[in-house]
DNA sequence: ATTAGCACTCAAAGCCGAGGAGTGCTAACA
DNA sequence: TGTTAGCACTCCTCGGCTTTGAGTGCTAAT
């Protein structure tokens, strides 16, 4: 559909305005990009592509700049595989530096992302590991003073969670103990979706007399496996986004960093998709929110086993070195999946 | 040492400044502030000001503007108490919010810097509870798989904190509870400092066995309670920066955000005095941080019981609505201790 | 002591013209 | 028929210029 020559052009293009921020005028493309033409040829080319939907111009005798259709077809068709290639070196660096760094799983996340956005110069962000992905590793109730109960969960990568429970009836501290251990007994090893299905139907058998009790209890348990107030978003070099020119305007930084901090939002964006392995790519008007929607978003995800149970990512202007971040987000798919491992293996 | 009409004066341009946020003219005053005298003899003030370092321009041409000195001697000496009133009708609606609002500390916490940004269009900050600051309420050592220990602090506030423990060493799952009972009765009650004092003396006599495993447990359990990053830092309203003219300029408001964003330099900005109750204020200068050398901040503690565990406080532009935003803090500080006592006590 | 008056200063805003980058069209060329 | 040189035209940018007006500081009169 767009032959040999189109292409060369409109990657000129892209290339030249991935890197200067300004239009691109033909005269330029003619003189820096060898392709053997004059700039007239160009210009022709160049409306042609504009008439396609690739290239815009901001006003009648400015240069053009791509378009998020170009920006898509650039990154399908241009950015093939072979293209990006990974710093072994580099990804071994970055694999030390998270290993010594980083002690709890948490750091790990926020880590990764002060590293992403160190050395790709935008935007970092990331999704803390996603505890209802996780099987239980152990479950158990503590009896505190007066009617209290401890709920702790304790996921499989290591992660905790509490829940203060109280009651409104009394049990004595050896009841809660064999609830406990009867819960702990058949739970662990499940993921949220297992207890869901089994709880109900097990449960209630053997412990008939706390029947109220237990269908207080285990409501919680699943809450606090689900809540999204577990799902954790980490940022990092949020100011990044002043030093691109098409943020010098107030307004478009302020709303951008507006967006960024409200959690909601990102996790939103964050989780539109469930999660599917590899590198995303969403470009300006793909995004669901109109703030962004002169930004592209780039994640991938990272895994525990085969289980995928987070993402991580950057986010900037359109005008974006999608190799570059594509590349450097390759340094840390794998790596991050191994460093939990290790971690929680330790 | 400042006479009758030149503290007149003063305020008038404090006011004004703090409205318009444009240098004050000796005729603005003359014209609106009715002080029965013409702008020459205003003028002879104000030159008598800048003298004395109240005023400064900041050109020949300009008005006046307060300095930090300004500000200091309005909030020191005109700010009286008598000015500051509280609304009695909004605190409560606050507190029904808040109550409402807030299931878990953190939320509480959170919302509160929500609302108080909201009200007073200030960046605003808070400090979550200070678990050092608590005495334990309870303390477990659960066996997991393998040879860790969870190790549960619960503080009587009711915040949870977690450690897994890897040991080096087999032990029982039953030992395990005798040292987890043990903890429990002789640190129940206890705060970190307490704890300190206690464990090495009376501890090792009863568990002379496992000296080596109490060894590596008893300082994982007081670094957890001591450790900063129990210390959360909430900000909410973090763009408001934008909507002052003082912050017009990108790089302010860059190295702003920046700042803001940095959780160690925002804990030693709001730990720098120990927790002194009552309203702080920090105007420009006397900020230790560079960057918000022409920042205030305003500060209020909460507590729980006759112990302060928090801050909660605003930050924004040296010209900063004083009165106000002191009027809004006190608000929160009874509203906070009292709700986090009921929370508690549910 | 206060004030009116005046000269002086300086930033901000508006205006203008030159410069220049770029386009689109046309006509000539291979 | 595709390519190119040439040229008129567009429109943004930028520097320089002037104007405006708010404000000061000084002086002399009240």
């Amino acid at each position: 559909m767009l032959d040999e020559r189109k292409i060369k052009v409109l990657c000129a293009v892209i290339d030249s305005y991935l890197r200067e921020a300004e239009p691109v005028g033909s005269r330029t493309i003619s003189k820096e990009y060898n392709l053997g033409v004059s700039s007239a040829t160009i210009r022709n080319e160049m409306s042609d592509l504009e008439e396609l939907g690739y290239l815009s111009k901001p006003h009648t005798s400015a240069g053009r700049i791509p378009s998020d259709k170009a920006y898509r077809f650039y990154v399908n068709n241009i950015l093939k595989e072979n293209k990006i290639q990974i710093d072994i070196e580099k990804k071994e660096k970055i694999k030390r530096v998270l290993t010594r760094e980083s002690k709890e799983l948490d750091d790990l996340i926020q880590n990764s992302a002060k590293i992403l956005s160190a050395i790709t110069s935008y935007t970092a962000l990331a999704l803390s590991p996603q505890i209802k992905k996780m099987k239980l590793k152990h479950i158990q109730l503590v009896p505190l003073d007066g009617r209290e109960i401890l709920i702790i969960l304790v996921g499989d990568s290591g992660i905790v969670k509490n829940t203060i429970f109280r009651l409104d009836q009394d049990i004595s501290p050896e009841q809660v103990e064999r609830i406990s251990n009867f819960f702990n007994h058949k739970l662990k090893g499940l993921t949220i979706s297992d207890i869901r299905k089994t709880v109900t139907v097990e449960v209630f058998r053997e412990f008939y007399e706390y029947k109220n009790l237990l269908d207080s209890i285990i409501p919680i348990i699943i809450n606090s496996l689900e809540d999204n107030d577990n799902v954790e978003v980490y940022l990092d070099g949020v100011t990044k986004i002043f030093d691109f020119p098409e943020y010098k305007d107030m307004e478009k930084a302020k709303s951008f960093i507006s967006f960024i901090e409200d959690k909601d939002q990102l996790l939103n964006v964050l989780l539109n998709n469930t999660l599917e392995e590899g590198i995303e790519i969403t470009i300006g008007e793909e995004n669901i929110y109109d703030t962004i929607k002169d930004c592209s978003l780039i994640t991938t995800t990272y895994k525990l086993g085969d289980m995928i149970i987070g993402k991580i990512g950057v986010i900037g202007p359109t005008r974006m070195d999608y190799l570059m971040v594509i590349s450097s987000l390759k340094l840390f798919s794998d790596n991050l999946s191994e460093i939990l491992e290790m971690l929680l293996k330790r």
